[in-house]
DNA sequence: GGCCAGTTTCTTTTT
DNA sequence: GAAACTGGCC
């Protein structure tokens, strides 16, 4: 029965082994960390615990999915009943079974980000504030974290400190529009994501009829996976469950503070660093050993991140005796980044047979991913964008769930925002303007809202047929299943006919994504997953499904025996192992991010971020960065990443490539340790103003001996002009101190001939 | 009220 | 470069 806990090292069995009481594990990449939650859960299991006593909180579904299977591997059907998912889907579970308690609807609505940035845009015009000092983005990211930090509107009024950094920001009115946009989701019917966890919060918290007793009875054992990406909200919950008096405080985290990547969002170290004082007999255990990489690509992650200021100490060691040293890429461009990386792709495929699926490309903004999409096609080679859900974000996916939305819960404002117009039905931005000021300023839902008599003839009787449809819509969600009514909606709305007409390729495509939306809700309902286990619940009503897609973010749908090379950012790397990884972009400004580069803290966070990304890698780490990029609209021009010259040279295969060009005449290498301050003109990224009789020669018409003028780097000679057709590169001597001899891809480069 | 075209703005990561 | 926004016109 135990031989699970032979395939264990001494750390990993003694951190599965010891169940009761608080435990925290310290797992550094490729630890062996799923390894050991799972197998703690089949010890558990094993040793007479129930599986839905066990909670398992985890960061992503396929995490939770992967648990359960893996638990069920050793202990049999049972661990399907174990409560395994992300904070967000089984509190929202939760919630949901419980909702009256709170004042919702258990069909209460999930607002996505666009969703609520929507009602916050609406609020903010509202309420006549400027737009370009409330930015909603901003505005929604200040509300997040309030919540996440148990801040209501009142508190939030009330706290000199955020208050005066608003006023400070000329941003008085903050806590107001926190306060209307509180009230407007309450009166929707609606939970936007930190809802989901601030409610799970509250609800325990009034512990009206014992819920909390409940829920304290029910999970006697927690888990808590990824626990330093947990913000201080979601502790707190964690905390309701376990830390109570006669509380055996049967709880296990387990998280590596040099993995936390979403700060961003919340999530504090001080978590982890505060654990123990608040469950003092904790037991830690720390896994240092890593099973997944090879020696250069452990040292180099080691090396990475001592960059970083404080953090648990631990060095994370490898038995294996040799690998690959780590290659990098340098490029004059994202063309040719993508061009080389695609090259080498289909290059060790060849070599090392790998499978398309061994590889990844991870980079640091989405917006990347164009350039290599489009080398992979060249090559043939299959790939595949990981997370971005593009999926569900179609305007007709969205159209067709917002009608879902509302058959179960006409009061979702955002629902009705979207399709009370669409199909046309006349009733346009003015009557949807009257509603919404209506709705605000009495804090009534939309939908009651149109029933006051304010509206001419015409648009009264367009809102009642509106109403009628909708109306109609929840008649039906009470008998019919989700697909059914899905079905009925698209036909009795007047989306088919709209999208009917359209011939085109793009209509085309949206009557596909209508029919795998479709098809995907046929799967969901026929699909015998087990989800809550409850038996109060209907396990595929139109709720549940509803919030099974208000929740997905990663690619559910993953396909086991897919043979795609993987695209995708470095955060949703987090958790994954490939053979052969691709880190690309590496460059100032990119990554790390512009966003980081003056805050500390931001700049670990980042140097974490790649700490993340290198640690994927098993066999093969790839590094790469380009010269140019064509960016937001315009070349721009970034020096490599710093985190390259945190690798200790003797790990690269071509360690010549990290030294940098003196393109900016800076030089931020270790070993001198100088620090020059950049000239304001040859700031990365930036352009200096055009003169005014600046003007871009055709660059077929550059050669060797001319005299050339470039915007950024002024005037110089060409010498020499080398490749052909498409990839012409120059070679120019620059007159300036700062910029001597540079080589310039021509079809890129703005150069003006002056002779 | 609806539609198109021109203009402006803002560029990260995601439950 | 894309999305969001604006203004002008039917």
């Amino acid at each position: 029965m135990n031989d699970y806990l032979d395939q264990l090292n001494d750390v990993q069995r003694q951190a599965v082994t010891n169940v009761d009481g608080p435990v925290m594990v310290i797992a550094g990449p490729g630890s062996g960390k799923t390894r050991v939650l799972t197998f703690r859960i089949a010890h558990l299991i094993n040793s007479g615990v129930e599986p839905r006593q066990v909670l398992s909180l985890t960061f992503t579904n396929k995490a939770a999915r992967e648990m359960k299977d893996r638990i069920s591997r050793v202990v049999g059907k049972g661990g399907n009943y174990v409560w395994a998912g992300t904070f967000h889907s089984l509190f929202s579970r939760i919630l949901r079974i419980e909702a009256e308690k709170i004042g919702y609807p258990a069909t209460f609505s999930i607002y996505d980000t666009d969703d609520s940035k929507a009602l916050i845009k609406d609020i903010i015009s509202r309420m006549g504030l400027d737009k370009s000092k409330y930015p909603p983005g901003l505005v929604l990211n200040r509300i997040s974290n309030a919540k996440s930090n148990l801040i209501t509107w009142k508190a939030y009024g009330g706290n000199a400190e955020l208050v005066s950094r608003d006023q400070s920001e000329g941003r008085p009115d903050m806590y107001k529009i926190y306060q209307k946009y509180v009230i407007r989701c309450q009166k929707s019917g609606a939970m936007d994501f930190d809802d989901l966890l601030l409610n799970t919060f509250r609800l325990f918290y009034e512990n009206k009829d014992n819920v909390v007793a409940k829920y304290r009875e029910r999970f006697k054992y927690v888990l808590v996976d990824e626990f330093q990406d947990t913000n201080f909200l979601q502790y707190a919950i964690v905390k309701q469950l376990t830390r109570y008096k006669g509380s055996s405080q049967n709880i296990c985290i387990v998280g590596d503070d040099a993995q936390s990547i979403y700060a961003f969002r919340g999530a504090t170290i001080s978590n982890i660093l505060d654990f123990k004082k608040d469950y003092p007999s904790l037991k830690v255990f720390k896994l240092e050993q890593n099973y997944r990489s090879t020696p250069h690509i452990v040292a180099a992650a080691n090396s990475v991140i001592s960059n970083n200021r404080s953090q648990i100490k631990k060095e994370i060691w490898t038995e294996y005796s040799s690998g690959n040293k780590i290659a990098l890429v340098k490029a004059l461009s994202d063309a040719e980044e993508a061009r080389r990386v695609a090259g080498l792709i289909v290059e060790q495929k060849n070599r090392h047979h790998y499978a398309n699926k061994d590889i990844a490309i991870l980079y640091r903004t989405n917006a990347q991913s164009r350039a290599f999409e489009e080398q992979l096609r060249r090559h043939d080679i299959p790939y595949r964008i990981y997370g971005g859900m593009s999926f569900y974000q179609r305007k007709e996916v969205k159209d067709l769930m917002a009608y879902l939305r509302l058959s179960i819960n006409p009061a979702d404002d955002e629902a009705i925002r979207r399709i009370i117009n669409y199909p046309r039905r006349g009733i346009g931005k003015t009557t949807l303007d009257k509603i919404m000021t209506i709705a605000t300023s009495e804090e009534l839902s939309a939908w009651e809202a149109m029933d006051r008599e304010i509206f001419n003839s015409r648009t009264t009787n367009l809102l009642k047929k509106f109403k009628g449809l909708i109306a109609s819509f929840v008649e039906k969600a009470q008998t019919m299943n989700a697909y059914d009514l899905a079905l009925h909606i698209y036909k009795k709305s007047g989306m088919d006919a709209d999208l009917s007409k359209d011939n085109s390729i793009e209509g085309l495509s949206r009557r596909e994504n209508i029919t795998s939306l479709l098809d995907g809700i046929k799967e969901f309902i026929d699909s015998d997953e087990l989800l809550t286990n409850d038996p109060d619940m209907d396990e595929r009503s139109i709720s549940e499904y509803l919030q099974s897609v208000a929740l997905i973010t990663d690619f559910d749908s993953e396909d086991g025996d897919d043979d795609h090379v993987l695209l995708m950012s470095a955060h949703a790397s987090k958790g994954l192992e490939f053979k052969s990884v691709f880190v690309v972009g590496l460059e100032e400004n990119l990554f790390p991010s512009f966003m980081a580069k003056d805050s500390p803290s931001s700049m670990d966070e980042e140097r974490r971020l790649f700490y993340v990304a290198i640690t994927r890698a098993m066999e093969h780490l790839t590094l790469s960065y380009s010269n140019s990029r064509y960016q937001y609209g315009s070349m721009r021009f970034n020096d490599p990443s710093r985190f390259l010259d945190e690798i200790e040279p003797d790990h690269f295969q071509n360690p010549e490539l990290v030294v940098k060009e003196p393109v900016t005449g800076s030089d931020r290498s270790k070993v001198s340790g100088v620090f020059p301050k950049r000239k304001p003109a040859s700031k990365p990224g930036t352009t200096r103003p055009a003169p005014a009789d600046f003007k871009v020669s055709d660059p077929a018409r550059v050669a060797a001996g001319m005299r050339v003028r470039h915007l950024r780097f002024g005037e110089g000679e060409v010498l020499a002009v080398e490749g052909g057709a498409e990839n012409r590169i120059a070679t120019i001597q620059f007159e300036e101190v700062d910029n001597p001899k540079k080589k310039i891809m021509l079809k890129y480069a703005r150069l003006q001939i002056l002779d």
